[in-house]
DNA sequence: AATCTTATTGTAAAATTGACAATATCCCTA
DNA sequence: TAGGGATATTGTCAATTTTACAATAAGATT
């Protein structure tokens, strides 16, 4: 293996867009770094890959570390390594990201950080490194993977209301949703339990609570069958308010 | 930036898995390695990555100089980071698939490879590394592509009959197509020009010729147009005829 | 001119999508 | 406990898309 000594001189992280849904508005998870370089910005949850460690497993102790959480949704998006996008040496990063339920963990800042936070994604203007593309690329990746497969319901508690799911829907699709067409067609597929219980503590009828049958999807999925939710017409883009300028 | 040093050990590579058609059959262009380790066996083209090299020049890279090819149709796919998947050392590797026309180019066996072939998909079983899988994600990123964007066009000559676009589809999807359907679907997407041009040297009625109009789905997508092809019941599975056994 | 081979084309039934608003139910307050 | 408030729940019809299906057309070959 001579010559390829000179290969042998990177490093690798893994950066985790982490997502959760709360108030009806999708949040990503955000640490304000500790320590060099970019200390004090709002960054990605990452670190690099140890010597002797999977990348899906760094993805998992990454975020282990930070939430608490294991047993999670957790998908590689995509790998960020252009020249100089780390101030250390050629660093090339691995991005995953992974579906929370975000009322399910108390945050545990890791050494790393000094603070998390969950953020709105629509007011994530910029982040440390590359991080807000690499925000874009899972955020698009997520918008595909709802449609594609039935992983909304990692980011809802394990009783929820069709309305609360139409939200969900809502917000990673960046776009309005017929009621009736939503049901329906959720319905169809037969994935819920009906619970028989009603949502609790509301100051109006309150609606049915359902359940995501995983089994039945399992079952689905070794006889063929596709989740396949219609791409449809964008919601018309929202006008920034005229802002003072 | 004391401490971080230890991470600075690793090196990645790319690995291109190149696709191509040809006689009604979905190719990939393997090279035999000519050098350690897998010295011998078959693998998916590729090497390491420059120290001041971005990842998707690299992946240009490697198509170039093993096919003089420099305009293609390439897109990252997933990267590959088992801890002993190499021998030298932590090695991870980018995958890359990129799609070529088969008939368009001279191989060039570049320095690391005794020679290339191209291989037809279904044929190949085993690959050095951890090749084999990935070119099974590769393939079905492929598929999933080429229902989502007109790319089937980057693997046909410039101009091709919508016979050869239906098998092209056919073979890629894994699925029989109907006839008279996939031509209406086609051909209603509004993306082919009629060269009103008919093919030469077929012993029987020829077919008409038609070319991809980038520029109208350029066009079309900047007005929110989404190429789709809808999934379809799969092909029944070929069952493998007993074999001596 | 007859034959061979593949190209080309249409229609009707079925399934899916999309648009659209009235009624039902529970909570809360007076 | 009656009335108001708020959200939940539900159905229909038109339009579009998908699917299944086979006869005719046209150039090549003899």
């Amino acid at each position: 293996m001579t010559g390829f000594n000179n290969f042998f001189k990177s490093a690798f992280t893994v950066d985790n867009v982490i997502f959760g849904f709360d108030e009806g508005d999708l949040k990503v998870l955000l640490i304000k770094r500790g320590e060099d370089p970019y200390e004090g910005k709002w960054a990605l949850p990452g670190y690099f890959v140890y010597p002797n460690e999977d990348l899906d497993s760094a993805a998992v102790r990454v975020l282990k570390e930070l939430t608490g959480l294991t047993d999670v949704y957790l998908e590689q998006v995509k790998t960020f390594g252009t020249v100089n996008r780390h101030p250390f040496g050629r660093v090339i990063t691995i991005a995953y990201f992974s579906l929370v339920k975000i009322n399910r963990y108390k945050l545990q800042p890791a050494s790393i950080a000094l603070k998390a936070k969950w953020h709105s994604i629509s007011e994530v203007k910029q982040l440390a490194f590359d991080h807000k593309e690499i925000l874009d690329s899972c955020f698009e990746r997520l918008k595909w993977v709802v449609r594609t497969r039935p992983v909304g319901f990692e980011l809802l508690p394990p009783k929820f209301t069709l309305t609360e799911l139409q939200h969900l829907y809502e917000a990673i699709l960046e776009t309005d949703l017929d009621k009736r067409n939503f049901r329906k067609k959720i319905l169809s597929m037969d994935l819920l339990v009906d619970l028989d219980e009603l949502q609790e503590g509301v100051a109006h009828r309150p609606a049915k609570l359902y359940q995501f049958d995983r089994e039945k999807y399992e079952k689905f999925l070794s006889e063929g069958f596709s989740f396949e939710l219609k791409e449809s017409k964008k919601k018309e883009v929202k006008k920034e308010p005229a802002t003072n300028s």
